[in-house]
DNA sequence: TTATACATGCTAAAATATTAGCATATCATC
DNA sequence: GATGATATGCTAATATTTTAGCATGTATAA
């Protein structure tokens, strides 16, 4: 996990490296509009070339406008977001972070289900017979 | 969930809300050993103290020091904190989060049946009789 | 009681982050 | 190919964050 360099993101960094990581491939105008406190368009703009140049989004040319992505995957800044918060806020331990989960808000049975399930096999693969 | 207003923190501001959270109570030599790229004492008490000021620490007295501790309670800001990785990185789905918890690093079996119980127990709850 | 170590109060400087705006390029369409 | 709408390139101003340091208070132990 090497990628600690995310933590000193400013406040506008990280929120628009959020936005991205939720909603994948982004043009400018796309940020913008999924930003909260909507600054410039001007200010987003610089705010990707500083991300860039920084190393965390990349971008290609989509006919006249650049398209910004993540250069990390999202599944390894997701993995390494849970990490933090799981550390800060639950004392490192997975089973209170889900008793969390599980008690936030309405989960439907079904969803339940589907968790044992993933928790079985989880339990198989860890120890093969 | 009031509280977005700890998304609108400093790269400090939030590296010290952080560490707080993580260790309870805490001096200022307390939070200046803890903090990445470590600044001065003095720095950290400005921070503290701007903290203060926005709402997110109050502090009290120990004989010569100060003892700061967040005023939001550190379950709820976890809960928003959760919510927060699970809408970015998980789609909201809390189901893909679980899974990446028990497939990021060894979870032991104990573990997992803890995990299992938890599960169990929330289906009972959600669905009485 | 006095010297020492370590605390806070306060002010202002330095560094970064955030923003705006003009000049210029590109695509679509008439 | 001229025009309008929408891009980016670039530069510099503004606002905020981060930092340092001096003055002062307070507990502790010789």
């Amino acid at each position: 996990m090497e990628d600690y360099r995310i933590a000193k993101l400013s406040r506008r960094e990280r929120q628009i490296m959020d936005v991205i990581y939720q909603h994948g491939r982004m043009s400018v105008a796309d940020v913008l509009e999924n930003l909260p406190d909507a600054p410039s368009y001007s200010t987003v703009r610089a705010l990707l070339r500083i991300l860039e140049e920084k190393g965390h989004l990349t971008h290609q040319k989509d006919g006249p406008r650049y398209i910004y992505r993540p250069t990390q995957p999202r599944h390894q800044a997701g993995q390494f977001a849970l990490k933090q918060v799981v550390q800060t806020f639950f004392d490192k331990s997975i089973e209170r972070t889900v008793a969390a989960l599980v008690s936030d808000e309405e989960v439907s049975d079904e969803e339940l289900n589907r968790l044992s399930e993933l928790i079985e096999q989880a339990k198989k693969e860890g120890s093969p017979s």
